[in-house]
DNA sequence: ATTATTGGATAGTACAGCTAGCCAATCGTC
DNA sequence: GACGATTGGCTAGCTGTACTATCCAATAAT
């Protein structure tokens, strides 16, 4: 397969392609002369995986480029793959431990997930987003203890206990299971927060009564 | 108070506040001569509002202009201001209307919403994001029934009927609730998603045996 | 009287994610 | 074996976003 069939079979324009390769999101084709190359099956493989963290995920160029290189690195495992791909999503949110509201928000944010009794890692950039939307809720006066984000709490972890972990294929290769775990984990989360606006737009037209049509 | 104060205060630079007051983000002081201006509490509240729906909701510039008009509206109810706030923040997917995969995605989305018997506007653009999310796991071969999603549609509704229409100060001045609503929408939308990332963590630091400290 | 600050305006910066153009080597086709 | 089209590789340019920086004359504070 030449570079147009790809972009064609891909729905990616070739300048596109070519710019992911020269980035490293996209293992270059075989050689097979000084200007022919061969791409596979798994390069369209690739370029979904690298449009479903673009587009879906959102995630910058240069994320992806971490994501993949623990994707494509046989020696890690799933859960090292899985942390890349959470340090990758939780981005930019640089710690004022100079300002004693944040650091406040921090320790609640540690302290719910050690209420929970939730394995995470101590350096885990997620707890910094945590205790970043802690603290915003905080400032507009909205309930933000970990009592109030305990129903929050209790709902995700449900949905990844009896959802998520079950479509992970765990007995097929390595790369599949990888790829499913990472994009899995992505895909899933744009679900839940786009049903959640979903229900939040069913409850206010009723609420706030807008007449049935 | 002057803009040296607000800028204090609010911990935002005054070039940046200066940038705001220019694109319409922060309504300007009352002038109290030509080169003084008055800055008020409101001022604050606005650009507390300004930096969570930027740095928690990371809405461009752009959005954020159009949701502040809507929440300054007094003609606009709160279904009205909360649907600007759920167009903000569902941007930038455009409809491929000429994809047979794409028009089957968008199908399955708008299947699911009727079957939930939830009151959706026809044109909402959140449609479509459902619809990207499922043709993604559909093109990766992960369950996207609308059975799939099931779990997620109710984890979603019950968050939002039992904990978030709870917070907003219905009692209060209109633009209290207003403010309420949009950033409430904004922030337990990353709430839930941080704390699924983390529960995602938890389980697989369990599941895929890393070994207990 | 002097120094500092302010508001208003214009211009410049840094980064992201492409997009465009060029070029020599080679391929398919006649 | 001639020849137009395609390819890979390169460098440069473009568009949009969110700021920063600089300048200025008018005022305020001391």
């Amino acid at each position: 397969m030449r570079i147009s069939q790809l972009s064609a079979a891909s729905g990616v324009p070739i300048p596109t392609i070519k710019y992911y390769l020269r980035e490293g999101l996209l293992p270059p084709g075989e050689q097979t002369s000084a200007t022919r190359a061969e791409y596979g099956a798994g390069h369209i493989r690739r370029l979904r995986l690298v449009r479903a963290l673009l587009e879906v995920g959102r995630l910058p160029i240069a994320s992806i480029r971490k994501v993949i290189a623990a994707v494509d690195d046989e020696n890690l495992g799933m859960h090292e793959v899985l942390g890349t791909a959470h340090y990758a999503l939780a981005p930019a949110v640089e710690a004022h431990d100079d300002d004693e509201e944040w650091r406040r928000a921090r320790a609640e944010a540690d302290r719910l997930i050690t209420d929970l009794g939730w394995r995470i890692d101590p350096g885990a950039p997620t707890r910094d987003e945590l205790a970043q939307a802690i603290l915003t809720l905080d400032r507009l006066g909205m309930p933000a203890t970990g009592e109030a984000l305990r129903p929050y709490a209790a709902a995700a972890l449900d949905l990844v206990v009896e959802h998520e972990i079950g479509t992970i294929p765990l007995d097929g290769p390595r790369e599949a299971a990888v790829e499913a775990l990472v994009v899995g984990t992505v895909v899933h989360g744009r679900v839940l927060d786009v049903l959640r606006r979903l229900a939040q737009e069913s409850v206010s037209a009723r609420f706030f009564g807008v007449p049935e049509s």
